[in-house]
DNA sequence: CAAGGTTACTTCAAAATTTGAAGTAAGTTG
DNA sequence: CAACTTACTTCAAATTTTGAAGTAACCTTG
């Protein structure tokens, strides 16, 4: 729609467009998967990272109203991603850059937030001592608890039945595919 | 693999892991689609919002190096995206909000940067005098031009096959529901 | 037609996020 | 042990985002 015809191009489907949240079928898309669309654009590299830019910003936004529910004002919702990011598990903090993707100074800021609300506890390693063991407190497994109860309600809207449950599961992979290639190609260049 | 178990949630194959991007086959999954994989983790909504952020955040440093070979340094990254959301249309600000979900006053900040480097041209419409028209300009289609030659190289890594494409339309079109719930939940919650 | 409301945007200041350069301290190696 | 690397932290600056408060044009309704 907004690309000009180049080669190399994906074709999607159209007319996905005001549907309604509570019914999707385009979406589920059952047996079209296996022929070509009749009506198609084109999505380009910019299309996908545009919805993903997008995606991303709604997202922000309802976890953002999420903690603002849950009457959470000491951490914004970047720091909540980074607790999430750690999980259950006791890592360091090279172990959450690879997580995420993130900026080392920009984890290092995210901790100390996390730290200084008590969501995280940091412990210096017997083996190593430069590296720091973060691992989520009691307060910080409350709020990640609490985060996704309120998740639930869209895992439940989201995956409905077989299809749902395949789509996701190809875009998540598909994601990650992405997410190689664009890395690969900011490390090595192309 | 972080979150604990809990119900409604979605099954992935794991093992995607340490992958060449040069050959990537549990991506194309071909027949796979349709049993359960054998081995499965659970991805929540969390999941999920966890791969987009990390993606976005990879295109975005990608973007940003990108732009930076182009000689590029009056805007970011984060403008050359509203470059791209506004194509070759005029369209007004409204419009433009709608496109990408942005924040009124963050498009105008945006908008006064494309226009203050020569990238767009706003013309007050004459129907309404409240509503700007916004144009992209010969040195902003230029730059778009230049983005997108840069892009076809990324398109032709990530559609190489028909099962390619399949998986790139349905993340498209899955990345397009979330917008939805995320954002439906958001205006009128869940 | 004028008062009051709405729409379409802009401006501004402040906050949040992200970057990048420089630092520190602990390991590692020759 | 000196030099290098690793693992992280700190700090300042840039960028991005928000939210409140404008402004001007449009649209009612009396």
């Amino acid at each position: 729609m907004i690309q000009t015809l180049l080669p190399s191009e994906v074709e999607v489907e159209t007319s996905i467009g005001d549907v309604e949240v509570a019914d999707f079928p385009e979406i589920t898309a059952k047996k079209q998967a296996h022929r070509h669309p009749a009506h198609t654009v084109v999505v380009t590299h910019f299309e996908l990272a545009r919805m993903i830019e997008r995606v991303n910003r709604r997202f922000a936004s309802l976890l953002r109203t999420e903690m603002a529910k849950l009457g959470i004002d000491d951490v914004g919702p970047a720091q909540a991603m980074v607790l999430l990011a750690i999980g259950d598990v006791e890592l360091s903090v090279g172990e959450l850059l690879d997580r995420g993707h993130y900026v080392g100074s920009n984890i290092s800021y995210y901790l100390k937030q996390l730290a200084d609300g008590g969501y995280i506890d940091r412990v210096a390693s017997q083996r190593d001592k430069r590296s720091a063991r973060i691992r989520v407190t009691e307060k910080g497994e409350q709020l990640c608890a609490n985060l996704r109860d309120a998740g639930g309600a869209y895992n439940r809207i989201l995956a409905r039945d077989a299809d749902d449950l395949r789509n996701l599961e190809i875009a998540f992979q598909t994601l990650h595919r992405l997410e190689l290639v664009w890395g690969n190609a900011a490390r090595y260049g192309i």
